[in-house]
DNA sequence: ATTGACCCTAAACCGCAGTATAGGGTTTAC
DNA sequence: GTAAACCCTATACTGCGGTTTAGGGTCAAT
């Protein structure tokens, strides 16, 4: 199978495949005489595990990963698991965080759409924005400190 | 106002600063017979306004526009209020991807804590991934058609 | 024999929001 | 008079996940 139809198959581009090629994901295939490449049913299946642990949130060095420990034999199962959970530890703060902004979004649209400002304080930029500043606690993800 | 005092005040780094004008969010402020920047405080509390406003969910991009049409004299709460029902709508959905995605992580987790995958079939690459495979419907951002 | 669809490499570029580095000038205190 | 602490510019680099460009070679049909 040439790299057209794999891509095709996987609903990725050509380019795609090769920059995983590049990055260790998929292997060096075979070449034919001309120099293309000639992959196997083995790396259609190989392409769509990339592409659905890539949905399921790990990213390409996780996923780079879990392919060379199971080329060492091995089960990459345990890995994968602990990938997993700190995945889910980081959507529950994602969630946490999402929440809270929105939360204060509504509230400092509510009160906009209540009082649209007529006359904005000549010092003031957006008091949309500025109600939020006094009384808003701290938002953003944060970083190591 | 010299710039180290400016970032100081705020929290963030000289370079950033520089950085910030260079994007158009901060002035061109006047500069001393050295060269040096000199900031007043109206540069203080738009630095902070660009703060909050980033922490609030607005992008670089965004924030220049605010600033720009306060400059212009308009009150920008009609187009921040535009902007923040998008972001608004864009946490809705992720936060509905991710707990959709939790729910999946758990589930699968879940299975194979049950039972760890003791002989791993020779065409698996990771039951624990490839399990959700079939039966998981679909995940991930969608793209545009 | 030439068109079109496919393939190849290497390298640069994208958005995002900065951070780092190199190579200087200035100000203040000792 | 010199060292520390500050400032300046310009340029490159980071991570992520690719996409685009430039400049070719190959294969099938007409």
């Amino acid at each position: 199978m040439q790299i057209g139809e794999l891509a095709k198959e996987t609903g990725v581009t050509v380019q795609t495949v090769r920059f995983y090629e590049r990055r260790g994901l998929m292997p060096q295939p075979p070449r034919r005489e001309s120099g293309y490449r000639d992959y196997g049913e083995s790396d259609l299946r190989r392409l769509e595990f990339i592409r659905h642990a890539k949905a399921l949130g790990f990213s390409l060095g996780e996923i780079r990963e879990i392919l060379r420990t199971r080329e060492r034999g091995q089960c990459p199962c345990t890995d994968v698991s602990k990938m997993a959970e700190r995945h889910l530890a980081d959507a529950e703060a994602e969630i946490a965080r999402l929440q809270r902004f929105r939360r204060e979004l509504r509230q400092a649209l509510g009160r906009w759409k209540q009082k649209p400002t007529r006359n904005l304080p000549a010092n003031a930029i957006c008091v949309l924005i500025e109600r939020t500043m006094n009384g808003g606690r701290n938002h953003g993800r944060k970083k190591s400190a």
